[in-house]
DNA sequence: CCGTATCCTATATGATACTG
DNA sequence: CAGTATCATATAGGATACGG
């Protein structure tokens, strides 16, 4: 599988500068569907659970406005990492969960959570 | 050592919704220190080389100003990611590098390679 | 060569009111 | 409950000219 590069192919590919060329480089979109200001908060909800709503996110992730959390959550949706299932209920109910390419990005969040606990006071 | 948290150890605490408490969570001062249009690129071209010259970053880089290559490297100074090397010579002579700190992004950005081989097309 | 200063535009975020 | 619509503000980014 092309995705099952070690480490020591990366490093070699890094110096080389294959990585960046003429937008081979798969970080830079990955970085730009993490980027605003609350995405990672988001995300980081949804990994606490397998479902939540609208109103939970809302009331747990302080200072975020409908209009916020309304656009990151479309923003997340089209870019694949979160899913939303509407039940059609009186009153309205909607669910939002981490899609298994949301799921992956776990280990990604591991990496920076060892460099932060080195790094951040 | 604090920062040699196991997967395992890190997937309860995501779990339990620890790293997030009253600002514990390590990603999210990450995630800000790397923010910005041209920041990822920057360390990356840094990733190349020992050293790099601001004429060197500013040609290899498409599309980037004066201006944001060096308030981008400022900030990534400030955070202490990259290094400064100023030489008093005429013409003048600067060198970037990317510090210990810098370096060890590298785990992380091999994970986001990882997964965006595996889901970027 | 390596920037800074100034001004301008675009995008991101926020506040508030309202609705199916 | 889960949003949308509208308007306002803040921040990021860009263009250009100039200086040690």
């Amino acid at each position: 599988m092309k995705y099952d590069i070690s480490y020591e192919e990366y490093m070699e590919k890094v110096k080389l500068g294959i990585l960046t060329e003429s937008g081979n480089c798969p970080v830079i979109p990955l970085l730009r569907m993490l980027q605003g200001k609350w995405k990672f908060e988001i995300i980081y909800e949804l990994c606490m659970k397998d479902a939540i709503r609208f109103g939970e996110l809302k009331k747990n992730i302080d200072g975020i406005t409908n209009t916020m959390l309304t656009s990151s959550l479309r923003e997340l949706e089209d870019d694949g990492l979160v899913s939303r299932k509407q039940f059609n209920e009186i009153p309205p109910h909607v669910e939002y969960s981490l899609t298994e390419k949301g799921k992956d990005l776990l280990p990604i969040f591991y990496a920076m959570t060892k460099w932060g606990f080195k790094y951040i006071p």
